[in-house]
DNA sequence: CGATATCTACTAAAGATGTAGTAGTGATAC
DNA sequence: GTATCACTACTACATCTTTAGTAGATATCG
């Protein structure tokens, strides 16, 4: 499933993954924009007739949740990121997360790290 | 300076990073959608207004050229998916990178030589 | 010169995005 | 039980995106 989600989207979405299943107005909350209530339920509703959200009736109300995974989500992004701009090259991606952003000496440690077991799994 | 394209207007500053100055038709030829020639035009024009290309005149036409660099442009797009997918956080978008991609051991390889690098070069 | 081809400028129009108002319905509070 | 409150459904609307057509200017060909 390809999933392409607008800023907003993704704001609302964060909201989602991060604290489950949730009503209109706790969304709202946790937004950090100051939103209309309707505008987040625009939003949801949106979400929804993607295919991105559910919900169940809870009380008088609705209450959302994510359908789709923020690990596919992740995924499907860095995947367009990688193929607008990085012309569908991670490696690309890679070298200009390391030389352009400025990482501390310990997230090159961590980020080392990671790799060395990853390339340990690959050739076990 | 804040870069943002949206899909088509990214394929068309490629083409300009890539092959230098071009007139509307170069771009087009190398652009891998079949456009009309004035629609790329319309977007050329677009970028111009957003300031991120500039143009000369030649002979009956325009030579347009990229005016902001595509590193900045990459920069600012990851910069971006960072801020909305990963919670703000570059370490956690590289360990999505690393347990997602698909990636062969001769990348792996490539991209711990380069860290090694890096790491080389922040202590020195 | 006159027909034709090539460009740009201007205009258009459909679809997506972002934000929000209004109306209606059911719950709640005295 | 009636006024109020909370929530959803429907509607609205400005802006951006994507695609392209038409008109007018200029160059070129024969």
């Amino acid at each position: 499933m390809k999933i392409s989600l607008t800023d907003r989207e993704a704001d609302v979405m964060q909201v989602l993954w991060e604290h489950g299943p949730s009503m209109v107005a706790d969304v709202r909350e946790k937004l950090s924009d100051r939103l209309a209530y309707t505008t987040v339920l625009t939003v949801l509703r949106t979400l929804q007739a993607k295919g991105y959200v559910g919900y169940e009736e809870e009380g008088r109300g609705h209450r959302y949740f994510a359908s789709v995974k923020q690990r596919a989500a992740r995924k499907n992004a860095l995947q367009h990121l990688t193929d607008k701009l990085f012309k569908g090259s991670t490696e690309l991606l890679f070298s200009h997360l390391v030389s352009e952003q400025k990482l501390t000496t310990e997230q090159i440690g961590r980020m080392r790290k990671l790799l060395a077991e990853h390339a340990d799994k690959d050739t076990k």
